[in-house]
DNA sequence: TATGAAAGACTAACTAA
DNA sequence: TTAGTTAGTCTTTCATA
């Protein structure tokens, strides 16, 4: 895992489509060095697969969850992983114990995600962030 | 958005390489079909981008990024989305300005990553999480 | 690294609903 | 007018040296 694998990564993280003939050129080696490592990086489950990001909504939001004490964190993050406007939920260290991020069609329909949280045994309190812009 | 493009969307988060003719025979299509409709869900903006997913390190974390108020925001996050290591920046709205999403070799490197950003000018505060765990 | 062969994607003209 | 098909061409990938 050198730099010109994570220089790699990179394109590929923003379009896994780049022509390894193009990767190659961009980076100063063959095509047929690209090539290689990728499979490399493939075998070697850096890369778990190629895929698509799909984004069905127009309001990405980050909820911050709190969770009571003497609850396993598990238990809550897996029901809410449930939810199809779910991209991830993220057990975290620091103040707040989950992190979920939603991809919903409104802020409407975020607010109801958030009031679903809130009702669920063991939610003490949430707390929520719209994200504005991604940058990748 | 009809029960075909959400076939094609289901076999391309699977393997975004899945030729288009393959897909094609496998939904009782034509390639050309395929090919036009992920134009159209790509312009659509229900495609946002073709990519992979990696596991390059053993440990994530999310370092939230406070940003001076006279400055601009994106100014800041796009030199942090030029790291190796960065998965996501997102500007968000709420207490801080700017999350950082890392995935590093180790904490050692995760602490310099957070050096590195508390250097940067216009930075005020940082305060990080590891990322304990993930769902999807 | 370089090259030819094979596989896949793209263009554009055509057909059907 | 829109979605789908098809044949021919171009691009990318793959295998081999």
């Amino acid at each position: 895992m050198d730099d010109l694998d994570r220089q790699i990564l990179d394109v590929l993280r923003r379009d896994a489509r780049t022509p390894y003939t193009e990767i190659g050129d961009e980076l100063g080696v063959s095509e047929g060095t690209i090539r290689n490592r990728v499979e490399r990086l493939q075998e070697d489950g850096v890369i778990e697969r190629f895929t698509i990001s799909t984004s069905t909504g127009n309001v990405k939001a980050m909820i911050e969850v709190d969770v009571a004490v003497d609850v396993d964190t598990h238990r809550v993050g897996d029901q809410i992983a449930e939810w199809p406007e779910v991209d991830f939920v993220w057990q975290v260290s620091g103040e707040l114990d989950i992190v979920v991020v939603v991809d919903a069609d409104d802020t409407g329909r975020v607010n109801e995600l958030i009031t679903k949280t809130r009702e669920l045994d063991d939610v003490t309190t949430t707390k929520t962030r719209l994200i504005l812009d991604e940058t990748l």
